[in-house]
DNA sequence: ATTATTGCAAAGATTTTGCATCACC
DNA sequence: GGTGATGCAAAATCTTTGCAATAAT
């Protein structure tokens, strides 16, 4: 049965807090000004089990590394391709998954959807 | 300038052939058989080349490994959250981008939809 | 001849894990 | 007391890279 530990709490709410989508050692570095002795180990092993349990997203921005975002309430995503800066995008769903549902064998539970373009810093110059 | 090479034309046609979603690994194996002494750092580069080039995806699937589909024209990912598998979706394309760019500050140029739920493999077993 | 590309191996980066200890129920 | 969670460090995994040799233009 699960337990509550300081640590977990502290990782829900620096996710909470933040819109950056961080990864695994920002969220460590973060949380070590208030919790010095925390370890990595322990950030990875919440941070999959927030994941695992729906409370937290598991992003690919394009740098290789797995980001999270704690704010799961259905959003989108877009990704600057030239400078990577990453912008919540929050709109009215879009009746995707029930067309994608027709289309696929399986039973459609939720999706994700990740925009790519040039952000106003990067569009100007090509 | 860039210049033509066995080993790129191979891991093209590779991926081309498949649908699968390869990891670099994956190609690695596969194309071994016909060219033994391939490395596997020119898998790695050659893939990093085709997907900055158009010619390939990168597709996260969930399992920490990156995956590529040689297959660019635009479709859809279902990814199954019990056993992994993955089965492309074919549909016409709803305008989510037109929508989604009303709500954000940058300019879209593409996008990449994961779905996600239970295969009809498992489905049944909750 | 020039230079992009390769194979190899080492290095880099990220993430996971074994284990003794600690803390929650 | 039992067991889930932690800290630490080592290991595992995945990807990139330096360099001398090779091959394409």
């Amino acid at each position: 049965m699960e337990k509550r530990s300081l640590q977990r709490d502290l990782i829900k709410q620096n996710l909470a807090s933040r819109y950056d989508h961080p990864t695994a050692d920002m969220v460590y570095s973060s949380i070590r000004e208030d919790l010095p002795n925390i370890s990595l180990g322990t950030v990875y092993r919440n941070l999959r089990f927030l994941v695992e349990h729906g409370e937290a997203l598991s992003l690919k921005l394009g740098d290789g590394r797995e980001h999270f975002d704690g704010h799961v309430e259905p959003h989108y995503h877009f990704i600057c391709t030239k400078c990577g800066a990453v912008e919540d995008i929050f709109m009215k769903e879009i009746p995707i998954c029930e067309e994608a549902a027709k289309h696929c064998s399986g039973t459609i539970t939720g999706h994700h959807t990740y925009f790519y373009g040039f952000c106003n810093n990067c569009k100007s110059d090509n």
